[in-house]
DNA sequence: AACACGGTTGACCATCTAGTCAAGATTGTT
DNA sequence: AACAATCTTGACTAGATGGTCAACCGTGTT
Protein backbone atom coordinates (compact mmCIF):
# COMPACT_ATOMS: atom_id res chain seq x y z
CA UNK A 1 0.00 0.00 0.00
CA UNK A 2 1.41 3.44 -0.96
CA UNK A 3 1.05 5.86 1.43
CA UNK A 4 2.21 8.67 0.14
CA UNK A 5 0.80 8.57 -3.48
CA UNK A 6 -2.98 7.86 -2.33
CA UNK A 7 -4.82 11.50 -2.87
CA UNK A 8 -7.90 10.33 -1.40
CA UNK A 9 -7.44 11.95 2.19
CA UNK A 10 -5.65 15.68 2.11
CA UNK A 11 -2.30 15.55 4.12
CA UNK A 12 -2.06 17.10 7.98
CA UNK A 13 0.24 20.05 8.83
CA UNK A 14 2.38 17.16 10.45
CA UNK A 15 2.14 15.55 7.45
CA UNK A 16 3.43 17.65 5.18
CA UNK A 17 5.99 19.02 7.06
CA UNK A 18 7.55 15.53 8.11
CA UNK A 19 7.51 14.22 4.20
CA UNK A 20 8.96 17.67 3.20
CA UNK A 21 12.53 17.04 5.92
CA UNK A 22 12.37 13.55 4.90
CA UNK A 23 12.62 14.34 1.26
CA UNK A 24 14.89 17.06 2.19
CA UNK A 25 17.22 14.55 4.02
CA UNK A 26 16.93 12.04 1.77
CA UNK A 27 18.14 14.33 -0.88
CA UNK A 28 21.16 15.08 0.94
CA UNK A 29 22.44 11.04 1.72
CA UNK A 30 21.19 9.99 -1.77
CA UNK A 31 23.28 12.80 -4.08
CA UNK A 32 25.93 11.93 -1.50
CA UNK A 33 25.99 8.38 -1.76
CA UNK A 34 23.99 6.96 -4.18
CA UNK A 35 21.22 4.38 -4.15
CA UNK A 36 22.97 1.70 -2.74
CA UNK A 37 25.56 3.73 -0.55
CA UNK A 38 22.94 5.08 1.23
CA UNK A 39 21.60 3.97 4.14
CA UNK A 40 17.77 4.16 5.93
CA UNK A 41 19.34 5.27 9.40
CA UNK A 42 21.58 7.97 7.15
CA UNK A 43 18.06 8.91 5.98
CA UNK A 44 16.61 9.17 9.45
CA UNK A 45 19.44 10.30 11.43
CA UNK A 46 19.79 13.37 8.65
CA UNK A 47 16.05 14.42 8.61
CA UNK A 48 16.21 14.15 12.96
CA UNK A 49 13.49 11.28 13.35
CA UNK A 50 13.36 7.89 13.60
CA UNK A 51 13.67 5.22 11.13
CA UNK A 52 10.03 3.79 11.86
CA UNK A 53 9.04 7.11 11.70
CA UNK A 54 10.47 7.43 8.41
CA UNK A 55 8.90 4.66 7.38
CA UNK A 56 5.51 5.56 8.60
CA UNK A 57 5.62 8.21 6.12
CA UNK A 58 7.25 6.21 3.28
CA UNK A 59 6.93 2.53 1.72
CA UNK A 60 10.74 2.11 1.88
CA UNK A 61 13.59 3.02 1.03
CA UNK A 62 13.00 2.22 -2.66
CA UNK A 63 9.80 4.75 -2.77
CA UNK A 64 11.60 7.77 -1.01
CA UNK A 65 13.96 7.82 -3.48
CA UNK A 66 10.90 7.16 -6.43
CA UNK A 67 9.22 10.30 -4.81
CA UNK A 68 12.64 12.36 -5.22
CA UNK A 69 12.95 11.31 -8.52
CA UNK A 70 9.35 11.84 -10.08
CA UNK A 71 9.48 15.36 -8.23
CA UNK A 72 12.55 16.34 -10.38
CA UNK A 73 12.16 15.04 -13.29
CA UNK A 74 9.14 17.71 -14.70
CA UNK A 75 11.61 20.81 -12.92
CA UNK A 76 14.15 18.93 -15.69
CA UNK A 77 12.13 19.32 -18.44
CA UNK A 78 11.13 22.96 -17.86
CA UNK A 79 14.06 25.03 -19.23
CA UNK A 80 14.30 23.00 -22.04
CA UNK A 81 10.30 22.90 -22.63
CA UNK A 82 10.81 26.88 -22.95
CA UNK A 83 13.10 26.99 -25.92
CA UNK A 84 10.47 29.29 -28.32
CA UNK A 85 11.01 28.12 -31.65
CA UNK A 86 9.72 31.80 -32.26
CA UNK A 87 12.04 33.36 -30.63
CA UNK A 88 15.34 34.41 -31.44
CA UNK A 89 17.96 31.61 -32.35
CA UNK A 90 20.78 32.71 -30.09
CA UNK A 91 18.80 34.23 -27.43
CA UNK A 92 16.73 31.22 -26.86
CA UNK A 93 19.97 28.81 -26.79
CA UNK A 94 21.93 31.48 -24.47
CA UNK A 95 18.92 31.44 -22.37
CA UNK A 96 19.45 27.75 -22.09
CA UNK A 97 22.37 27.20 -21.20
CA UNK A 98 22.45 30.06 -18.16
CA UNK A 99 19.43 28.59 -16.74
CA UNK A 100 21.16 25.34 -16.88
CA UNK A 101 24.01 26.79 -15.38
CA UNK A 102 21.94 28.55 -12.60
CA UNK A 103 20.24 24.96 -11.91
CA UNK A 104 23.33 23.99 -11.32
CA UNK A 105 24.88 26.37 -8.89
CA UNK A 106 21.30 26.53 -7.18
CA UNK A 107 20.33 22.67 -7.03
CA UNK A 108 23.72 20.54 -7.51
CA UNK A 109 22.37 17.72 -4.97
CA UNK A 110 19.38 17.23 -7.39
CA UNK A 111 21.65 17.33 -10.26
CA UNK A 112 23.93 14.88 -8.28
CA UNK A 113 21.38 12.37 -7.73
CA UNK A 114 20.61 12.40 -11.71
CA UNK A 115 24.51 11.69 -12.29
CA UNK A 116 24.38 8.91 -9.67
CA UNK A 117 21.76 7.18 -11.39
CA UNK A 118 22.59 7.73 -14.92
CA UNK A 119 26.33 6.71 -14.36
CA UNK A 120 25.04 3.87 -13.11
CA UNK A 121 22.84 3.27 -16.29
CA UNK A 122 20.11 4.46 -15.19
CA UNK A 123 18.04 1.76 -13.97
CA UNK A 124 15.37 3.43 -12.28
CA UNK A 125 14.89 6.26 -15.16
CA UNK A 126 14.58 4.07 -18.19
CA UNK A 127 10.92 5.36 -19.11
CA UNK A 128 11.62 8.92 -18.30
CA UNK A 129 14.84 9.36 -20.34
CA UNK A 130 13.24 7.25 -23.45
CA UNK A 131 9.83 8.71 -23.27
CA UNK A 132 8.85 12.31 -22.21
CA UNK A 133 12.36 13.53 -22.39
CA UNK A 134 13.40 11.61 -25.57
CA UNK A 135 10.32 13.31 -27.24
CA UNK A 136 11.62 16.83 -26.20
CA UNK A 137 14.86 16.63 -26.99
CA UNK A 138 13.80 15.16 -30.63
CA UNK A 139 11.15 18.08 -30.93
CA UNK A 140 13.76 20.81 -29.62
CA UNK A 141 16.53 19.78 -31.81
CA UNK A 142 14.47 19.53 -35.34
CA UNK A 143 14.04 23.48 -33.83
CA UNK A 144 17.50 23.78 -34.08
CA UNK A 145 18.10 22.44 -37.01
CA UNK A 146 15.19 24.31 -38.87
CA UNK A 147 17.40 27.76 -37.08
CA UNK A 148 20.40 26.01 -38.19
CA UNK A 149 19.47 25.98 -42.12
CA UNK A 150 18.09 29.29 -41.88
CA UNK A 151 21.42 30.07 -41.36
CA UNK A 152 20.92 31.72 -37.55
CA UNK A 153 23.91 29.51 -36.52
CA UNK A 154 26.57 27.24 -36.78
CA UNK A 155 25.50 24.15 -38.60
CA UNK A 156 26.07 21.45 -36.48
CA UNK A 157 24.83 18.39 -34.76
CA UNK A 158 21.66 19.68 -33.10
CA UNK A 159 21.60 16.09 -30.49
CA UNK A 160 25.47 16.93 -29.65
CA UNK A 161 25.12 20.34 -28.98
CA UNK A 162 21.85 19.48 -27.01
CA UNK A 163 24.46 17.12 -24.83
CA UNK A 164 27.43 19.21 -25.18
CA UNK A 165 25.13 21.80 -22.69
CA UNK A 166 24.25 19.07 -20.45
CA UNK A 167 27.79 18.47 -19.98
CA UNK A 168 29.27 21.65 -19.78
CA UNK A 169 26.69 22.98 -17.26
CA UNK A 170 25.91 19.63 -15.01
CA UNK A 171 29.68 19.33 -14.64
CA UNK A 172 30.05 22.35 -11.99
CA UNK A 173 27.62 20.51 -9.93
CA UNK A 174 28.46 16.75 -10.67
CA UNK A 175 31.97 17.18 -10.61
CA UNK A 176 32.19 19.82 -8.01
CA UNK A 177 34.72 17.58 -5.48
CA UNK A 178 37.42 17.40 -8.26
CA UNK A 179 37.11 21.36 -9.00
CA UNK A 180 37.40 22.10 -5.87
CA UNK A 181 39.95 19.85 -4.76
CA UNK A 182 41.99 20.14 -8.09
CA UNK A 183 41.84 24.22 -8.05
CA UNK A 184 42.74 24.28 -4.15
CA UNK A 185 41.54 26.00 -1.08
CA UNK A 186 41.58 29.32 -2.03
CA UNK A 187 38.45 28.35 -4.77
CA UNK A 188 35.41 28.67 -2.26
CA UNK A 189 32.89 28.94 -5.50
CA UNK A 190 33.85 26.38 -7.78
CA UNK A 191 31.33 28.09 -10.37
CA UNK A 192 33.13 30.87 -10.00
CA UNK A 193 33.31 32.44 -13.52
CA UNK A 194 32.00 29.62 -15.75
CA UNK A 195 29.18 32.18 -16.65
CA UNK A 196 31.32 34.22 -18.66
CA UNK A 197 33.29 31.14 -19.93
CA UNK A 198 30.04 29.39 -20.95
CA UNK A 199 28.95 32.78 -22.39
CA UNK A 200 32.14 33.30 -24.73
CA UNK A 201 31.91 29.42 -25.69
CA UNK A 202 28.70 29.10 -26.63
CA UNK A 203 28.44 32.70 -28.10
CA UNK A 204 31.37 31.64 -30.53
CA UNK A 205 30.01 28.58 -31.38
CA UNK A 206 26.47 29.35 -32.16
CA UNK A 207 27.59 32.56 -34.62
CA UNK A 208 27.74 31.62 -37.94
CA UNK B 1 49.21 -7.55 5.63
CA UNK B 2 48.96 -6.62 2.14
CA UNK B 3 48.73 -9.14 -0.53
CA UNK B 4 49.82 -7.52 -3.44
CA UNK B 5 51.96 -4.88 -2.27
CA UNK B 6 54.66 -7.15 -1.19
CA UNK B 7 57.65 -6.91 -4.01
CA UNK B 8 59.70 -9.60 -2.19
CA UNK B 9 58.31 -12.59 -3.78
CA UNK B 10 57.53 -12.38 -7.33
CA UNK B 11 54.22 -13.48 -9.23
CA UNK B 12 53.82 -16.66 -10.12
CA UNK B 13 51.71 -17.22 -13.33
CA UNK B 14 48.37 -18.20 -11.89
CA UNK B 15 48.86 -14.91 -9.32
CA UNK B 16 49.44 -12.63 -12.27
CA UNK B 17 46.41 -14.27 -14.15
CA UNK B 18 44.14 -14.51 -11.30
CA UNK B 19 44.87 -10.91 -10.14
CA UNK B 20 43.99 -9.83 -13.71
CA UNK B 21 40.91 -11.46 -13.70
CA UNK B 22 40.05 -9.76 -10.37
CA UNK B 23 40.69 -6.35 -11.18
CA UNK B 24 38.90 -6.65 -14.74
CA UNK B 25 35.69 -7.92 -13.03
CA UNK B 26 36.07 -5.21 -10.41
CA UNK B 27 36.51 -2.57 -13.02
CA UNK B 28 33.21 -3.76 -14.59
CA UNK B 29 31.37 -4.32 -11.36
CA UNK B 30 32.77 -1.18 -9.69
CA UNK B 31 32.03 1.20 -12.16
CA UNK B 32 28.52 -0.14 -12.40
CA UNK B 33 27.35 0.09 -9.24
CA UNK B 34 29.75 2.43 -7.38
CA UNK B 35 32.10 0.95 -4.17
CA UNK B 36 29.05 0.52 -2.10
CA UNK B 37 26.58 -1.18 -4.58
CA UNK B 38 29.59 -3.83 -5.37
CA UNK B 39 29.63 -6.61 -3.66
CA UNK B 40 32.22 -9.08 -3.11
CA UNK B 41 30.11 -11.71 -4.07
CA UNK B 42 29.41 -10.16 -7.69
CA UNK B 43 33.31 -9.40 -8.01
CA UNK B 44 33.45 -12.84 -7.33
CA UNK B 45 31.07 -14.36 -9.53
CA UNK B 46 32.07 -11.78 -12.34
CA UNK B 47 35.39 -13.25 -11.86
CA UNK B 48 34.55 -16.91 -12.16
CA UNK B 49 36.21 -17.44 -9.00
CA UNK B 50 35.04 -18.09 -5.40
CA UNK B 51 34.79 -15.70 -2.70
CA UNK B 52 37.18 -17.05 -0.43
CA UNK B 53 39.56 -17.39 -3.57
CA UNK B 54 39.30 -13.66 -4.31
CA UNK B 55 40.04 -12.82 -0.90
CA UNK B 56 43.14 -15.15 -0.66
CA UNK B 57 44.93 -12.25 -3.62
CA UNK B 58 42.92 -9.17 -1.96
CA UNK B 59 43.53 -7.89 1.56
CA UNK B 60 39.75 -7.04 1.07
CA UNK B 61 37.14 -4.85 -1.13
CA UNK B 62 38.82 -1.68 -0.12
CA UNK B 63 42.07 -3.20 -1.52
CA UNK B 64 40.73 -3.99 -5.30
CA UNK B 65 39.33 -0.59 -5.31
CA UNK B 66 42.51 0.96 -4.32
CA UNK B 67 44.46 -1.54 -6.73
CA UNK B 68 42.28 -0.29 -9.52
CA UNK B 69 42.19 3.32 -8.44
CA UNK B 70 45.70 3.70 -8.38
CA UNK B 71 46.65 1.79 -12.14
CA UNK B 72 44.50 3.89 -13.15
CA UNK B 73 45.86 7.05 -11.91
CA UNK B 74 48.99 7.04 -13.87
CA UNK B 75 46.72 6.42 -17.43
CA UNK B 76 44.60 9.47 -16.23
CA UNK B 77 47.86 11.96 -16.17
CA UNK B 78 49.51 10.59 -19.32
CA UNK B 79 47.75 12.67 -22.12
CA UNK B 80 47.52 16.15 -20.27
CA UNK B 81 51.15 15.76 -19.53
CA UNK B 82 52.04 14.64 -23.31
CA UNK B 83 51.11 18.80 -23.94
CA UNK B 84 54.28 20.38 -24.85
CA UNK B 85 54.95 23.76 -23.80
CA UNK B 86 57.19 23.96 -27.57
CA UNK B 87 54.67 22.86 -30.05
CA UNK B 88 52.09 24.56 -31.64
CA UNK B 89 49.25 25.62 -29.35
CA UNK B 90 46.36 24.45 -30.71
CA UNK B 91 47.80 21.66 -32.50
CA UNK B 92 48.33 20.55 -28.99
CA UNK B 93 45.49 21.14 -26.95
CA UNK B 94 43.67 19.61 -30.33
CA UNK B 95 45.58 16.56 -29.48
CA UNK B 96 44.54 16.52 -25.95
CA UNK B 97 41.37 16.98 -27.11
CA UNK B 98 41.24 13.92 -28.67
CA UNK B 99 43.01 11.82 -26.85
CA UNK B 100 40.68 12.11 -23.70
CA UNK B 101 37.89 11.80 -26.48
CA UNK B 102 39.04 8.34 -27.33
CA UNK B 103 40.03 7.39 -23.99
CA UNK B 104 36.13 8.05 -23.10
CA UNK B 105 35.12 6.04 -25.96
CA UNK B 106 37.87 2.86 -25.37
CA UNK B 107 37.90 2.83 -21.79
CA UNK B 108 34.05 3.83 -20.99
CA UNK B 109 34.66 1.71 -17.17
CA UNK B 110 37.09 3.33 -15.92
CA UNK B 111 35.92 6.81 -16.98
CA UNK B 112 32.53 5.82 -14.90
CA UNK B 113 34.91 4.45 -12.13
CA UNK B 114 36.31 7.90 -11.54
CA UNK B 115 32.93 9.62 -12.30
CA UNK B 116 31.30 7.25 -9.81
CA UNK B 117 34.24 8.75 -7.26
CA UNK B 118 33.81 12.30 -7.93
CA UNK B 119 30.18 12.57 -8.27
CA UNK B 120 30.52 11.14 -4.17
CA UNK B 121 32.58 13.75 -3.17
CA UNK B 122 35.80 11.67 -4.54
CA UNK B 123 36.66 10.28 -0.47
CA UNK B 124 39.48 8.17 -2.02
CA UNK B 125 41.18 10.17 -4.07
CA UNK B 126 41.72 13.38 -2.51
CA UNK B 127 45.41 12.89 -2.26
CA UNK B 128 45.66 12.31 -5.90
CA UNK B 129 43.44 15.20 -6.80
CA UNK B 130 44.81 18.31 -4.48
CA UNK B 131 48.57 16.54 -4.74
CA UNK B 132 49.88 15.16 -8.58
CA UNK B 133 46.71 16.20 -10.88
CA UNK B 134 46.64 19.86 -9.38
CA UNK B 135 50.62 20.33 -9.91
CA UNK B 136 50.01 19.32 -13.31
CA UNK B 137 47.08 21.41 -14.11
CA UNK B 138 48.47 24.54 -12.54
CA UNK B 139 51.37 23.83 -14.67
CA UNK B 140 49.23 22.97 -18.08
CA UNK B 141 47.08 26.20 -17.02
CA UNK B 142 50.36 28.39 -17.35
CA UNK B 143 51.12 27.20 -20.29
CA UNK B 144 47.93 27.76 -22.31
CA UNK B 145 47.58 31.59 -20.19
CA UNK B 146 51.05 32.19 -22.12
CA UNK B 147 49.71 31.00 -25.41
CA UNK B 148 46.95 33.01 -24.99
CA UNK B 149 48.73 36.05 -24.01
CA UNK B 150 51.18 35.70 -27.26
CA UNK B 151 47.52 35.87 -29.36
CA UNK B 152 47.57 32.32 -30.72
CA UNK B 153 44.77 31.24 -28.82
CA UNK B 154 41.58 33.14 -27.64
CA UNK B 155 41.57 34.60 -24.46
CA UNK B 156 39.79 32.49 -21.65
CA UNK B 157 39.56 30.85 -18.28
CA UNK B 158 42.76 28.09 -19.03
CA UNK B 159 41.35 26.27 -16.01
CA UNK B 160 37.61 26.66 -17.73
CA UNK B 161 39.43 25.33 -20.87
CA UNK B 162 40.21 22.64 -18.88
CA UNK B 163 37.54 21.90 -17.53
CA UNK B 164 35.32 22.29 -20.53
CA UNK B 165 37.56 19.72 -22.15
CA UNK B 166 37.24 16.85 -19.53
CA UNK B 167 33.02 17.45 -19.06
CA UNK B 168 32.67 17.27 -23.20
CA UNK B 169 34.87 14.18 -23.40
CA UNK B 170 33.85 12.15 -20.40
CA UNK B 171 30.26 13.03 -20.82
CA UNK B 172 29.91 10.48 -23.98
CA UNK B 173 31.21 7.71 -21.35
CA UNK B 174 30.16 8.55 -18.00
CA UNK B 175 26.38 9.46 -19.45
CA UNK B 176 26.58 6.70 -22.03
CA UNK B 177 23.30 5.88 -20.53
CA UNK B 178 21.77 8.46 -20.65
CA UNK B 179 22.71 9.18 -24.46
CA UNK B 180 22.00 5.86 -25.62
CA UNK B 181 18.13 5.95 -23.96
CA UNK B 182 17.56 9.71 -25.64
CA UNK B 183 18.71 8.91 -29.07
CA UNK B 184 16.62 5.94 -29.04
CA UNK B 185 17.54 2.23 -29.92
CA UNK B 186 18.36 2.76 -33.60
CA UNK B 187 21.51 4.55 -32.41
CA UNK B 188 23.74 1.90 -31.73
CA UNK B 189 27.31 4.22 -31.19
CA UNK B 190 26.57 6.90 -28.66
CA UNK B 191 29.86 8.17 -29.82
CA UNK B 192 29.05 8.74 -33.41
CA UNK B 193 29.79 12.30 -35.09
CA UNK B 194 31.20 13.36 -31.41
CA UNK B 195 35.09 13.85 -32.26
CA UNK B 196 33.12 16.07 -35.37
CA UNK B 197 31.76 17.85 -32.69
CA UNK B 198 34.30 18.51 -30.79
CA UNK B 199 36.59 19.71 -33.66
CA UNK B 200 34.29 21.67 -34.72
CA UNK B 201 33.38 23.49 -31.34
CA UNK B 202 37.29 23.58 -30.02
CA UNK B 203 38.19 24.52 -33.35
CA UNK B 204 36.09 27.87 -32.88
CA UNK B 205 37.07 28.38 -29.57
CA UNK B 206 40.11 28.39 -29.71
CA UNK B 207 40.60 30.44 -33.05
CA UNK B 208 41.25 33.86 -31.75
C1' DA C 1 -12.54 15.47 30.51
C1' DA C 2 -12.60 11.90 27.43
C1' DC C 3 -12.29 10.02 23.15
C1' DA C 4 -10.33 8.97 18.58
C1' DC C 5 -7.08 9.42 15.48
C1' DG C 6 -2.57 10.61 14.05
C1' DG C 7 2.12 10.24 15.21
C1' DT C 8 6.24 7.99 17.45
C1' DT C 9 9.42 4.52 18.99
C1' DG C 10 12.21 0.56 21.37
C1' DA C 11 12.83 -3.91 20.51
C1' DC C 12 12.89 -7.21 17.29
C1' DC C 13 13.58 -10.21 12.91
C1' DA C 14 15.30 -11.95 8.39
C1' DT C 15 18.55 -11.20 5.18
C1' DC C 16 22.71 -9.65 3.26
C1' DT C 17 27.58 -8.90 3.29
C1' DA C 18 32.67 -8.56 4.46
C1' DG C 19 35.75 -11.37 6.08
C1' DT C 20 37.78 -16.01 8.47
C1' DC C 21 39.41 -20.64 8.74
C1' DA C 22 40.68 -25.23 8.48
C1' DA C 23 40.73 -28.77 5.40
C1' DG C 24 41.41 -30.37 0.86
C1' DA C 25 43.06 -30.04 -4.20
C1' DT C 26 46.69 -28.65 -7.53
C1' DT C 27 51.11 -27.59 -9.09
C1' DG C 28 56.01 -27.51 -9.46
C1' DT C 29 60.43 -29.55 -7.99
C1' DT C 30 63.49 -33.06 -6.78
C1' DA D 1 56.85 -40.90 -6.57
C1' DA D 2 56.98 -37.84 -2.83
C1' DC D 3 57.18 -33.58 -0.85
C1' DA D 4 56.35 -28.63 -0.16
C1' DA D 5 54.36 -24.64 -1.62
C1' DT D 6 50.65 -22.64 -3.76
C1' DC D 7 45.90 -22.47 -4.57
C1' DT D 8 40.86 -23.32 -3.67
C1' DT D 9 36.62 -23.70 -1.16
C1' DG D 10 32.44 -25.09 1.99
C1' DA D 11 31.00 -23.72 6.14
C1' DC D 12 31.03 -20.33 9.27
C1' DT D 13 30.84 -15.63 12.08
C1' DA D 14 29.93 -10.83 13.32
C1' DG D 15 27.92 -6.93 12.14
C1' DA D 16 25.04 -4.03 9.12
C1' DT D 17 20.68 -3.08 7.07
C1' DG D 18 15.70 -2.92 5.46
C1' DG D 19 11.68 -3.56 7.42
C1' DT D 20 7.88 -4.94 11.20
C1' DC D 21 5.05 -4.49 15.27
C1' DA D 22 2.82 -3.73 19.45
C1' DA D 23 2.69 -0.38 22.65
C1' DC D 24 2.81 4.27 23.82
C1' DC D 25 2.40 9.52 23.28
C1' DG D 26 0.09 14.10 21.46
C1' DT D 27 -3.37 16.76 19.57
C1' DG D 28 -7.71 18.40 18.28
C1' DT D 29 -12.73 17.72 18.71
C1' DT D 30 -16.79 16.99 21.20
Amino acid sequence: MSKTTSPSKPQTRIQKRNIMIILDAALEVFSTYGFRGTTLDQIARQAGLSKPNVLYYFDGKEAIHLALLSQLLETWLDPLRAIDPQGDPKTELMRYIRHKLQMSRDFPRESRLFANEIVQGAPRMEAFLQGDLRDLVDEKASVIQVWMEEGKLTRLDPFHLIFSIWALTQHYADFEAQIRLVRGPNIVQPHDGSEDFLDQLFQKLLTP
